[in-house]
RNA sequence: GCGAGAGUGGCGGAACUGGUAGACGCACUGGACUUAGGAUCCAGCUCUGGCGACAGAAUGGGAGUUCAAAUCUCCCCUCUCGCACCA
């Protein structure tokens, strides 16, 4: 071994022999238990960045030391292929999607590699490859024989500058999650997969789902918003119909003294018509309309509304009621309209107050009588029902029942469920996507692509448009197709294209057989690899990419082409990377690498000025505030980079990246690579000391002893909750006791046994994490075979009693004093011995001793 | 506003089911080796008082439960994240 750690040398040296050797290539076996890691595929955007390397670190360490454990494992690697940056660069480059795309996976790969993962590139797919999507069309077509998969025209996110259509997940605070521009409102005929359907099925699964982060259930369970309510049926006042209401709030109901309908609601423009109010509302409607949600949501105090000019008969009490139309009242839930009951809904209060309506009170709370006039704020909270007729003096809650029964009995509503799920609106007018398999025409409606004529191929000579529009609908060779029903001309292509979530909603089953031909998975490989037992990625796709995926494996699953519901058993969601920020007053934000430390301030690299140290955020290329997991390696060598990123913080929390910290890590490598150098002449052709602790003297009694107590804490750390920071630590301390034996010092087989035990032991705990380094040292040890091949360490519970106990002693709760003692002691004998310490004495100083607590073999507390 | 989570040395972070607070690392200080060192090794390192043994205080703040609280309960403060007119 050479006497210098070189990791540029050594690194390359052992990827080549994993790929020569083909290590990490995976087929399924029935005959082993197998282990499914995934880790989010990247998007290829050019480069991989810090956020990437330490979720794959973390995947790859699972993923490695599963395999020592003797799980056949897969751990695949892909590209989520389509999307818009590429249409973007494809324009601000003079290129292609297509090309750009492929020529960044090509970059990202290479970088992968370098970090030594063990993924089997075999399996790789790339999402905008034809014979990925053409499955993704087949399913499509499967969807919309089922009602699945549907078309309508709805008011939709539009975001201007992508110039697509974006669903309600990925519109973030009124704005566009992709480009941060104002989303508006535009009425479009769109594709949406009924999500909904199954909205009932996935919240309920929530609570079946123990390997997933509480956090992240929680933002589903609230995203999906089941609330359980009642419908109430409004009759229209002149002529027939009636307006349907959704509330949760059915025992206010003759509380309500006018009704709100949303902008956007279809009988707003109707009620108006041929009333003073006509004008008006039209306005009212078209100033809504094309204010944006940004804009919406900064108002959201300022209620307003306009009288509609209609009004219809409360069905409990036949009380008269204006029918208005209100910016509060959303289209998206409900029934899109609300019955507005002003003494116990806050909204409703500030708007009656705003438009001079009646406010009626009918649930009274049992301290406080309310009064009408005397109101400041409406009364959310319990009571018993007043000016309710035949329902008073029941308290509200009884009431709720009553109403909805009531209502029933009347065929004027009864109890409703609502939810806030939204179908998943799967149209965009992106060229850069994934084809909607049907053809338009004129004749027939809408028609599925024939399944012989799939996949639709994305035209891959198209050239992008101005403005980054598609370029699909002028292309009149992808555009005009005859009707594959009637064979009609004029029948044209749909040229919308699928959002990008669809394709991550099935990507972990492609990998179990990414090269079927003939369906969109293999079964039997599903059956055997599916579901992903752990699966490692970023919480931003706490609600987007996750709850797509569970309703499309409820999909396949109806299809009958898998045999479970939730695609992943556990779920780890690990925190952000994040750096210092640096401010030049002059030069703005500053790389890392632009404000260098001088003493204890920074100066900016190009003015010489004292630059202000910001707060630690997100790494992000606008704050600059990143460091380039590229020149890290190049610096250090992948195995420092991925130390660093497992030793700064457990996965779930931010991680703060520190380059102090990072040189800590190399230096330990560096020290145990000295170690073994300065070891291996003495160790040549010895056996690891394989007994208990009979026998062996200090300061070799203690490392067998501290050699096993590391696997045991190294093996939970990891095993139970991925604590890789500890289990590092933990290894770190039992180098630092290892080094404490001076090498060729002591030259007894003994010696020499016990310290190969613990050098193989240090290596294997480590191989996981450092992958490279480890095989170095293990193979200079002679070892012929891989440590990839090898065996997970396992303990010895005789090699981690020990004789002797340290029993700490407390008087009224204080620490005063220690004791080492036999192990084993009765806790009369502990209690003896601890009355007896000298010190514990002087401190009840002839105090009568009260009572005496005795903990296992480890505390004695004297009250006195 | 609602919901969830988190506050521990100069810093990142340890502390299993209440039982030695500060593992491990970084930074810092002193020393050794050295032409030199930002290399390496040894020692120190929560705060206050004391030469010292030692004593006192301390896990955001305040109360409480307990022989014993970073850990459990209540109130308050701060921060992060998610949702945001959801009827």
């Amino acid at each position: 071994m050479d006497e210098r750690y070189n990791p540029h040398e050594i690194e390359p040296r052992w990827q080549r022999r994993w790929e020569e050797e083909k290590l990490f290539r995976v087929e399924a076996d029935p005959g082993r238990p197998k282990y499914y890691l995934l880790e989010m595929f990247p998007y290829p955007s050019g480069n991989i960045h810090m956020g990437h390397v330490r979720n794959y670190t973390i995947g790859d360490v699972v993923a490695r030391y599963k395999r020592m454990q003797g799980f056949n494992v897969l751990h695949p690697m892909g590209w989520d292929a389509f999307g818009m940056p590429a249409e973007n660069a494809a324009i601000a480059n003079r290129t292609h999607p297509a090309r750009w795309t492929y020529a960044n996976i090509d970059t990202m790969r290479a970088q992968l590699k370098r970090l030594g993962f063990s993924y089997d590139w075999e399996r790789e797919i790339a999402t905008c490859r034809p014979e990925y999507y053409r499955w993704e069309q087949w399913l499509f077509l499967r969807m919309l024989e089922k009602g699945l998969a549907f078309r309508r025209e709805a008011y939709v996110n539009w975001c201007e500058s992508c110039q697509t259509v974006l669903a309600n997940e990925q519109v973030e605070a009124g704005q566009c999650w992709r480009c941060g521009r104002a989303v508006r409102q535009k009425k479009l005929w769109q594709w949406f997969f009924r999500i909904t359907h199954y909205a009932e099925d996935l919240l309920e699964y929530c609570d079946r789902l123990p390997g997933w982060p509480e956090k992240v259930l929680t933002m589903q369970k609230n995203w999906i918003g089941k609330s359980l309510g009642a419908e109430i049926r409004f009759p229209l006042e002149n002529g027939g119909g009636e307006i349907p209401v959704f509330t949760t709030r059915h025992d206010t109901v003759c509380g309500a003294t006018f009704l709100c309908l949303a902008p956007e609601h279809p009988q707003v423009l109707e009620l108006s018509r041929g009333t003073p109010q006509e004008a008006a509302v039209r306005e009212f409607v078209e100033r809504i309309s094309l204010q944006d949600r940004s804009a919406k949501a900064l108002e959201r105090y300022e209620k307003e509304g306009v009288f509609t000019g209609a009004w219809c008969r409360n069905p409990v009490n036949g009380r008269r009621m204006p029918i208005y139309t209100a910016n509060f009242a959303l289209m998206d839930y409900g029934t899109g309209a609300v019955m507005s009951v002003p003494a116990h809904d806050q909204r409703d209060f500030e708007f009656a107050r705003k438009y001079g309506l009646p406010v009626v009170i009918v649930v009274q709370p049992e301290d406080r009588p309310l009064s009408a006039e005397g109101l400041e704020e409406a009364y959310t909270g319990d009571g018993v029902l007043v000016n309710s007729g035949p329902f008073d003096g029941l308290p509200n809650r009884r009431a709720m029942e009553a109403i909805a029964d009531f209502l029933a009995r009347e065929g004027r509503g009864g109890r409703a469920v609502s939810f806030r799920l939204r179908d998943w609106g799967i149209s965009r007018q992106r060229y850069w996507g994934a084809p909607i398999p049907v053809i338009h025409c004129p004749r027939c409606g809408i028609v599925p692509v024939p399944e012989a004529e799939l996949p639709v191929v994305l035209p891959e000579d198209a050239d992008l448009l101005e403005g980054g529009r598609s370029p699909l609908p002028e292309l009149d060779a992808f555009r005009r197709v005859p009707c594959p029903a009637c064979g009609a001309e004029d029948a044209r292509r749909e040229t919308d294209t699928m959002d990008t979530f669809v394709e991550s909603s099935w990507y972990f089953e492609r990998f179990c057989s990414p090269d079927c031909t003939t369906a969109m998975f293999d079964r039997a490989a599903v059956d055997y690899w599916m579901p992903v037992d752990q699966y490692i990625g970023g919480v931003e796709h706490a609600i987007l990419h996750l709850l797509y995926s569970r309703f499309y494996t409820r999909v396949l699953r109806d299809e009958g082409l898998v045999a479970y519901k939730e695609p992943f058993t556990r779920l780890l969601t690990q925190g952000m990377v994040c750096h210092e920020t640096y401010h030049c007053p002059e030069h703005g934000h500053l790389f890392p690498a632009e404000a260098p430390l001088e003493g204890a301030s920074r100066r900016c690299a190009h003015c010489g000025r004292e630059v202000t140290i910001g707060r630690v955020e997100k790494m992000s290329k606008s704050k600059k505030n990143v460091v380039d997991p590229g020149a890290l390696v190049e610096r250090y060598g992948a195995d420092t980079t991925r130390l660093f990123c497992l030793f700064a913080a457990p996965p779930e929390k931010d991680l703060e990246w520190s380059e102090q910290g990072v040189e800590g890590g190399f230096r330990f490598l560096n020290r145990l690579w000295r170690l073994a150098a300065d070891w291996l002449p003495h160790l040549q052709g010895v056996s690891p000391y394989d007994g208990g602790l009979e026998g062996l003297e200090e300061p070799l009694r203690g490392l067998v002893r501290k050699t096993h107590e590391t696997i045991r804490k190294v093996t939970r750390d990891i095993e139970e909750r991925f604590h890789f920071n500890t289990a590092i630590s933990a290894v770190m301390e039992l180098v630092n006791t290892w080094s404490a034996i001076e090498p060729g010092k002591d030259s007894s087989p003994a010696c020499r046994a016990v310290v190969r035990l613990a050098l193989e032991t240090v290596v294997r705990l480590l191989a996981p994490i450092v992958p490279h380094i480890t095989e170095e040292i293990w193979s200079a040890l002679g070892q012929e075979q891989s440590l990839l091949l090898c065996r997970w360490p396992s303990y010895r519970e005789d090699a981690i009693e020990r004789e002797t106990a340290l029993v700490v002693l407390q008087v009224n709760g204080k620490l005063r004093s220690r004791m080492e003692v036999p192990a084993g002691l009765s806790e009369e004998e502990l209690r003896a011995r601890a009355l007896a310490d000298e010190t514990v004495q002087k401190f009840i100083a002839g105090k009568p001793v009260r009572k005496v607590v005795v903990v296992g073999q480890k505390l004695v507390n004297v009250v006195a």
